[in-house]
DNA sequence: ATAGGGTTAG
């Protein structure tokens, strides 16, 4: 009711005398909505020309017409062209938006709202509507409600210097602005990776006072800093919120902290929040149970991982699909198929369907151990089921085919995945690249990399490492350091890999001096050497006969703590037989099946051969023992 | 409303 007087106020303001013939008009218009069951028809839109704002200022702000009529007036307005006048503005929005706001048309305010913020012929529609609002005497709970769903609208639409400018306006009126709809704000900025204004947006909400912060407000800030690997300001954000009592956190807000630190490896950290979570009585979810099993798992402890599964069962945690995803993928990377295969099999008979995710995971497995038929069976099955087959999925089964030197089959699933609609991404081409490069098909796999440009997809460090393997393998070690170089000044960083497809390049090529030079190189630049490095440079003394310094590295490797694998091993073992070096070749052999690694025939080939070198027969009769066994 | 799961190069 108030809303109306109001309206006549706004609508007084800058009118043009006379209005009498406006008012007129509208009153006819008015006559004619009610008659027609409030439908425009012809007869109104004879009356077009006559329309100007005042007009329809008039006819939207009658009390006379209900609510939905207004809104089929203002809808008719939009759908015809006036010839003389423009027949609506920001101003009839306003008053429009009043009326649907006195009949508590929420919905229809949101959506025409979303429009008029979006729409490009507006000038400034957000200061326009806020100055409207505070030009003109409306009743305040509209005012507050209207100045709440603009700045939601705002939020959606991600005009975050709009929304800001709404929330100011609002401060300094004491209006309240809900803090469901600052939620809203904080997840958009979060999601445009925004998140200074976040934090920033947050800590005006918690300074506010007028605000309940709720514990999803806080845990989506938490997160957000969290994911950009500032855990310590999210504690001291969540301490500072805590101690206060501004809000309680939760499970989702302790799993949040938890999984941040378990993604960097921090046992303390881990420690702490599960301290935290048993002093605050906080009951564990099962969220909270699989960031541990993932704990366990990457740390590679995967008996702690399958305790903790056991002791959710113990619990009677409802296990779901995430659980069981997660499971099958850790037993499918430590190598255990058959496990990971027995829990899909237990999850579907538990009721709990299995999504994409979970293919993913068990078809991945079984793809890295070579199983593409079994493979294919589950990629089949999950059509049958209804499961789209998304380009994760498709990737993984190229992979596999790729793993296996059938290129073919995985060009053909390319073309199955582009006929479903599916453009290859930067994994696709990566994949198909280096599958080509494995098979020394290198033109096909240049050409693969050059055409993934032309389709629009971005290379990166990934693919560019392979193009400089593609020249490597080609022996053109100049092009590689070139394009290596290159790399560089377009700005992209070579990673451990790239450094290490140089190094080992340079040391098959027996030019281990270059080797040695990239090695410190990246380590000024902060990487660590890994097997792969130790093991390309261990090769590469060994051909060129320094199996002193071979040895010297390869004990500098295990100082640091990186264990060799059997390509280390069989490098070493092979350059210290090359020498007759016998007895250490024999040792390392044993420390190598201590290790649990598998040796190959390269190993046993030079071991036999170091005998032949070798003056010592004590070898000799060692590995004839060592055959009986 | 906020948290947890699957893919790539040596």
């Amino acid at each position: 009711m108030s809303a109306n007087k109001s309206l006549l106020k706004i609508f007084n303001k800058g009118v043009s005398l006379p209005s009498n013939k406006h008012e007129q008009l509208a009153h006819n218009i008015v006559n004619i909505l009610i008659n027609s069951r409030f439908a425009p028809n012809m007869e109104l839109q004879s009356l077009i020309p006559g329309i100007n704002l005042n007009v329809t200022y008039h006819v939207l702000s009658s009390p006379s017409l209900p609510p939905q009529s207004t809104l089929a007036f203002f809808h008719f307005l939009r759908t015809q062209h006036s010839p003389t006048a423009q027949t609506f503005d920001l101003k009839a929005h306003v008053i429009l938006f009043s009326r649907l706001f006195e009949a508590r048309k929420f919905a229809s305010m949101k959506s025409i709202l979303s429009n008029v913020v979006t729409e490009v012929g507006i000038h400034c529609p957000v200061k326009g509507i806020v100055s409207l609002l505070d030009e003109c005497d409306f009743n305040r709970h509209f005012v507050e409600k209207l100045c709440d769903m603009l700045f939601r609208v705002c939020s959606d639409n991600r005009l975050f210097e709009e929304a800001f400018g709404v929330y100011d306006y609002a401060e300094r009126k004491g209006l309240v602005i809900e803090e469901r709809s600052c939620f809203v704000l904080l997840l958009a900025l979060k999601k445009c990776g925004e998140m200074e204004l976040c934090l920033g947006f947050f800590r005006r909400m918690v300074e506010s006072g007028s605000l309940e912060i709720k514990v999803q407000s806080l845990t989506l800030v938490l997160d957000g800093l969290c994911r950009r690997g500032e855990v310590e300001r999210a504690m001291v954000l969540m301490d500072e919120t805590t101690s206060k009592g501004i809000v309680k956190p939760n499970v989702y807000t302790y799993n949040t902290l938890l999984n941040a630190y378990v993604g960097r490896k921090d046992q303390k950290g881990v420690n702490e929040i599960l301290k935290l979570m048993e002093k605050e009585k906080v009951v564990r979810s099962v969220a909270t149970y699989s960031i541990l099993i993932q704990w366990y798992a990457s740390c590679g402890d995967f008996g702690e991982a399958e305790n903790i599964f056991e002791d959710m069962r113990r619990r009677n945690i409802k296990m779901d699909v995430y659980v069981y995803s997660s499971m099958i993928s850790w037993n499918c990377r430590s190598g255990n198929i058959k496990r990971a295969s027995a829990l899909f099999d237990e999850m579907c008979q538990e009721g709990i369907v299995p999504n994409a995710h979970t293919y993913g995971a068990l078809i991945d497995g079984l793809c890295k151990a070579g199983q593409m038929n079994a493979a294919e069976i589950l990629l089949e099955e999950m059509q049958t089921k209804g499961i789209d087959l998304n380009i994760v999925i498709f990737n993984t089964m190229m992979d596999g085919y790729c793993k296996r030197g059938m290129v073919e089959e995985a060009l053909r699933l390319q073309v199955i995945m582009e006929t479903k609609g599916i453009e290859g991404d930067v994994f696709t081409y990566n994949i198909l690249a280096s599958g080509l490069c494995k098979l020394h098909r290198y033109e096909e796999a240049k050409w693969t990399l050059s055409t993934m440009v032309e389709k629009g997809v971005a290379p990166n460090v990934v693919s560019l490492t392979t193009f400089i393997e593609i020249y490597c393998k080609e022996g053109n070690l100049a092009q590689a350091e070139w394009l290596f170089r290159d790399m560089e000044k377009k700005g992209e960083v070579p990673n451990v890999v790239t450094y290490n497809t140089l190094i080992d390049a340079y040391s098959k090529k027996e030019n281990v001096k270059n080797a040695h030079i990239l090695k410190s190189e990246m380590v000024e630049k902060g990487l660590l050497p890994d097997v792969y490095t130790y093991t390309s440079l261990i090769h590469g003394e060994c051909i060129v006969g320094r199996v002193d310094e071979a040895m010297k590295l390869f004990n500098e490797m295990l100082l640091k703590g990186i264990t060799g694998n059997v390509a280390t091993y069989t490098s070493i073992i092979s350059g210290l037989s090359k020498e007759g070096r016998s007895d250490e070749g024999f040792k390392l052999y044993d420390e190598m099946i201590e290790k649990g690694l598998t040796p190959d025939d390269r190993v046993f080939t030079a071991l036999v051969g170091s005998l032949h070198n070798s003056s010592s027969n004590g070898a000799m009769q060692q590995s004839e023992n060592r055959e009986q066994k």
